[in-house]
DNA sequence: AAACAAATTGTTCTCGTGCACAAAACGATT
DNA sequence: AATCGTTTTGTGCACGAGAACAATTTGTTT
């Protein structure tokens, strides 16, 4: 196999054909005769024909529409670095005649609909969305579906839903990074708890699976460790932990509202805390010792994934991944620089 | 601002002169009169121009070669998946222009520089360089600066060299990531060991500073916690550690080699072992538990990252990072397959 | 075999940039 | 005012793919 890049006119030459032709029988398109179809595709099978795709694109310029649909990220760390990594690849493809519309919804259901029910109206080309609401937006996927609008989901997996790709992480292995990296810091004399913080937790199957991953962990292992999973709507209800507290040798929270509980430690404690995502206040706190380990989600990848793989499924036909996980980062004081 | 893209010819006609005239403005080559230079300059003030980069490298083409000199990687693992990165990194310039000529050099000082002087006749375009071995190649180097010939380095820094980047790892820090780790790990009645093994030790800073950045940690935490260094020219040599075991409780291996001494540990042994990079045998101990942390050195990245920048800066004179510091990925047996 | 329709093949233009070259404008000199 | 040289400005082409359109060949019917 020569190295050289081969040309829609190089392969109309080795053929003798046209370049019309050997479009044609590229795309598999029009009327070629079975001749010509054979000639052209004899010359493709000997040499490795990549199509420039700077050229193709180059004359492509469709503008796509990819609609984002999003917590609101005004007050919130974590969706924010999702959009760093969103608008990142959205510099990238603008040249490829990609453009974003940004759907911003408020964390209740109702708002949540309201901009799902947005996007279709609006007809987009793509979809990328965070669907933190589970139950009852399963008719607005199908909406897109029977529209053909190809959709994907960032960090909230739904199953059975016929999406392009789900980005994110395997909630379940990291629920067992937890439970390793908390077997290493505490001794099993005391219990261990699992902490969620979410108001819709029945909905949330992901914190379930990070709880399961836990404990199935220590479980494996025959492990005597005690184990207590507790589920608060608000974070503010944490306070009720105070008199569980010397009880307790670690605590693993599920979600990123790590540092609210690490406010409600005695100053003295050695209570471990293990817990998710790079927000500031949690960075503070592991700095400090507050926190001990946070598991990264890498919201930026996500957000840059979930564009690109869209944008490059629109613009080349590009398959996808069904799924696309993520690393399980673990960050400890000591390396937390290298991820922010 | 407007969110079209505009095009030279857009602006040519806002300008009301004529593309030519432009495109000498805005590459200020050429002479244009002070007028025409003020109306064009006004339009470009106004509307945001960027260049649209896919028709520029359509025309480009000046099929730039990038020199990769790199260790023999047939028999090694780590550097075959630098070459994985360097692969990828090739696949997607290779349409732009970009074509890549390995030097592998077996691993002796006067193979490397051999393979150097060879790459120097041979005036590529650019040059990405893994230098292992330091003393005498300086002059090579300087060779490099004469002829103007941009070149990066990775893995392994060297001071005091006109590189455009430098692609790994703060290695003092990934010393106190390890130290922090092993902290966790062990208790402080014995001692912990820092063990190199590399034939050329003086000249390897890099692994004086992962010894430098571990020890500093304990100093400034001030633990009491012993710790002892060693170095070794051959992996062989680490038999001799066999009567020290029982005062060992932790072991920090700096190189990849760290499956070695995980095998002249006894099977029921307590001693933790952290080591550098996911190469099969150390994954594979890793997992049996005979390894308990692993720091990921990311070479897939460093040889894609390390083509990447040099390209865009011979393709589009895009300026490179002088260092460009990778995660310290911190692997253990549960999230090992993140990675891989 | 002429006439026509249908099938196939070939040509040309577009995308936006960058460069080479042609055209025009300007200024100076006779 | 005509000529020449210089400066400035305008135009055309190439890059490679893709698609519309034009041209050719083929087949069918009378």
């Amino acid at each position: 196999m020569a190295k050289e890049n081969y040309t829609i006119r190089d392969i109309a030459e080795l053929a003798n054909v046209s370049r019309g032709t050997v479009d044609r029988v590229i795309h598999n398109r029009g009327k070629v005769s079975e001749t010509a179809v054979k000639k052209v595709k004899e010359v493709l099978e000997k040499i490795n024909y990549e199509p420039n795709l700077i050229a193709r694109s180059l004359k492509a310029h469709k503008n796509n529409v990819v609609a984002i649909i999003i917590p609101d990220y005004s007050e919130d760390n974590y969706w924010r670095q999702c959009v760093y990594g969103i608008r990142r690849a959205e510099k990238e493809f603008r040249q490829f005649g990609i453009s974003l519309q940004y759907y911003e919804y408020q964390k209740t259901r109702e708002a949540y609909e309201q901009k799902f029910s947005d996007v279709i109206v609006d007809e987009p080309d793509a979809v990328l969305i965070v669907p933190i609401y589970y139950s009852g937006s399963l008719s607005l996927f199908r909406q897109l579906e029977e529209r053909e609008i190809p959709y994907s989901l960032i960090n909230t997996p739904i199953e059975d839903l016929n999406y392009q790709t789900f980005i994110g992480q395997d909630y379940r292995k990291s629920g067992r990074v937890a439970a390793q990296l908390m077997e290493t810091l505490v001794d099993k004399e005391k219990k261990v708890v699992v902490v969620h913080v979410e108001q819709d937790f029945e909905n949330s199957t992901h914190l379930h699976e990070k709880e399961e991953g836990f404990k199935e962990y220590f479980r494996q292992k025959n492990s005597t460790q005690q184990i207590e999973a507790l589920t608060f709507k608000n974070a503010k209800d944490l306070s009720s932990l105070h008199q569980e507290l010397p009880n307790i040798a670690g605590i693993f929270m599920t979600t990123s509202q790590t540092y609210e509980i690490a406010d409600y430690l005695p100053q003295d404690s050695d209570i471990k805390v293990i817990g998710y995502d790079l927000i500031p206040k949690n960075v503070e706190y592991l700095r400090l010792g507050k926190i001990n380990i946070l598991i990264h989600q890498n919201p930026k990848q996500q957000g840059y994934d979930g564009v690109s793989y869209l944008s490059e499924h629109l613009l080349y036909k590009k398959e996808m991944p069904k799924v696309k996980l993520l690393p399980l980062d673990v960050v400890v004081s000591e390396n937390v620089d290298c991820y922010l």
